[in-house]
DNA sequence: TTGAAAGCGCTAACAT
DNA sequence: ATGTTAGCGCTTTCAA
């Protein structure tokens, strides 16, 4: 190595100090935006940090810090199987988040409420040092998020978007994107048949931003490239498997050559129970999305199709470590935070 | 909470040392398996140790670690784009790697020589602490490697296995599965055209491990799904698109019927040549593995219907967590280490 | 064979 | 407004 930059010692805490002519505890209040320092030595600070490339050793850090982040987790209620998914990750969490010094709270709201959700929002301010909320995208919520963003809390919404907001990040993935593959997917798998030509799609609800940029996706796809087959108005099935059976037991016995279905949210049991009574299970092509027990059963059945997957343990990790790296000003793997739209077969179930 | 559990502070070291009735250092030696100490003492401290359920705080241990672990990543010499991407993962891993005291380098050597494999590993002994390596399935590398555990260093196969030998871990896919995934797709894309029910099929060579599972596991399939293809015998192209090239074009030229390529291997990028050179890259269904920047390409000109992936950050950075995971007892997110078959069409691109 | 003690690079309470 | 200093829970040298 001809470049002595390579072994030069990375630039600690100490030797900012140095740089600025001040002590341990002024570097440490500028670097942690707390108050009582003069603007013009914190200017004197910040400069030298960028002079040196300082970063802070999380290791040492972690290790200093005495009270861990708390962040709290505010989920749907309900028992949606993704959702219970997610909880699930969480859980496992427990011992690693403990090692990262964050602490983690789960709250459970109920989704179809825009005014709940806000006010548990509301609620938290001051409370936590970062919230990760899967979102609603109503005017209420953006306003509580942006509330909390004022009040110097970390938001990552996590797997539904609030646009708009002042979140410092989204995790999850890219709806309509999705919506694409699964049309597809779904598209070909059918084919040319000329025979049977129409589409059932079921929703959880129009009113949901994700299922609704998935239906966009999808529709566009299939009338781009797939303009053989007929798309049939969406099922609005409420994300119940009790309320979309009868739902889809109709469709198949209206439309006798139906040749696939979409399934863009939650329900799968119901629609899964409805194909298999009609005994046309296995002709009718079913793409639906995630990938909860029931999903996989139905995939191994040879019932549905392809599933498209987000992974919850993946966007979990990811949401505390995006929450983690604001806080502590830590460094990202950017090629880790991006949560992939899954597509599962029969074939390659993890 | 009812259970006093929750909340009883986590064992330290000094808990172990007292419970044990010796010092630090001690409770040390015996932790990292150091010589000196009484087999009765060490005895006691490991009984503390389970007792009290210890884990080491890695912020702690990382901080007071002197030297970091070393560790070797010997890969394939040569030009493939894949290996490319793993090199090009490895070099944005440094400060990341640099935060876990891991300092890591990477070798080359010539992947169609055993021998060479073989030789370089030896020369690793007593060297590094760990070796990650991409396998070579031949009797002399299974001894290398196997020498290098005996001799204490932590070895984990990545991409390719050596099954027999005594690594601590495979990263990588399960090929067969992913030659399954590959026929499925194909097979559901072609559809029941009768007119063409030719499928061509490329590898680099029947020798390689990997190669030959995937081959496995889509015959597999064609033959117990999509009865109504048959299935060419394989060409070798050496995993170079200069040599792949002309044989799929030769290929293209004698079977006018031809209804799909799966390529196993690499050297996509003279199947592309030759698809376009005939005129038929939007008739034929093509299929190819690892998403590199040609095949991506590919993907979104419509030439190729899908491709299969492992994610190359995604497995160098589990395997360097493995290999922490061994040297520092460490703890493991086992859900985080799985290594998926990705499916990617044009539409789900990253 | 074992123990005492000095760090590792930060944070945060306590002084000034 | 700024500085001094005692930890955090380990590793590792040096002494006994």
């Amino acid at each position: 190595m001809v470049d002595s930059s390579e072994d030069r010692r990375r630039a600690q805490l100490i030797d900012v100090a140095a740089a600025a002519g001040v002590s341990l505890a002024t570097v440490d209040r500028v670097l942690h935006g707390r108050a009582g320092v003069r603007s013009r030595t914190a200017e004197q600070v910040h400069a030298a940090v960028r002079q040196l490339g300082y970063r802070a050793d999380p290791a040492a850090s972690r290790l200093a810090r005495s009270r861990p982040h708390s962040v709290a987790v505010v989920l749907p209620s309900g028992s949606n199987s993704f959702i219970a998914m997610l909880v699930e990750q969480i859980a496992q969490l427990e011992p690693w988040l403990h090692e990262l010094r964050l602490n983690a709270g789960i709250d459970r709201v109920d989704v179809f409420s825009p005014q709940a959700l806000a006010q548990h929002l509301a609620g938290l301010r001051g409370k936590r040092d970062a919230v990760i909320v899967v979102g609603l995208d109503h005017p209420r919520v953006r306003a509580a998020i942006d509330d909390l963003c004022a009040d110097g809390t970390t938001v990552i919404t996590l797997v539904s978007d609030v646009p708009g907001s002042q979140r410092a990040h989204y995790v999850g993935i890219d709806n309509v994107a999705a919506g694409r593959t699964a049309g597809t997917l779904l598209g070909r798998f059918v084919g040319r048949d000329a025979a049977r030509r129409k589409v059932g799609i079921v929703l959880g609800s129009h009113g949901l931003r994700d299922h609704a940029e998935r239906l966009f996706g999808f529709q566009q796809v299939l009338a781009a490239e797939h303009a053989q087959l007929q798309v049939l108005p969406p099922l609005e099935g409420h994300d119940d498997s009790a309320r979309t059976e009868p739902l889809v037991a109709a469709l198949l016995r209206d439309e006798p050559g139906l040749a696939a279905i979409y399934s863009i949210g939650a329900g799968n049991r119901g629609i899964h129970a409805a194909l298999a009574a009609s005994g046309r299970s296995l002709d009718i092509v079913w793409v639906c999305h995630e990938l909860t027990p029931h999903a996989r059963t139905a995939l191994l059945d040879g019932v549905a199709d392809a599933v498209i997957h987000q992974d919850a343990g993946h966007e979990v990790r990811s949401a505390f470590r995006l929450a983690l790296a604001r806080l502590n000003k830590e460094r990202l793997l950017p090629d880790q935070e991006r949560i992939r739209i899954g597509v599962y077969l029969k074939e390659n179930l993890p």
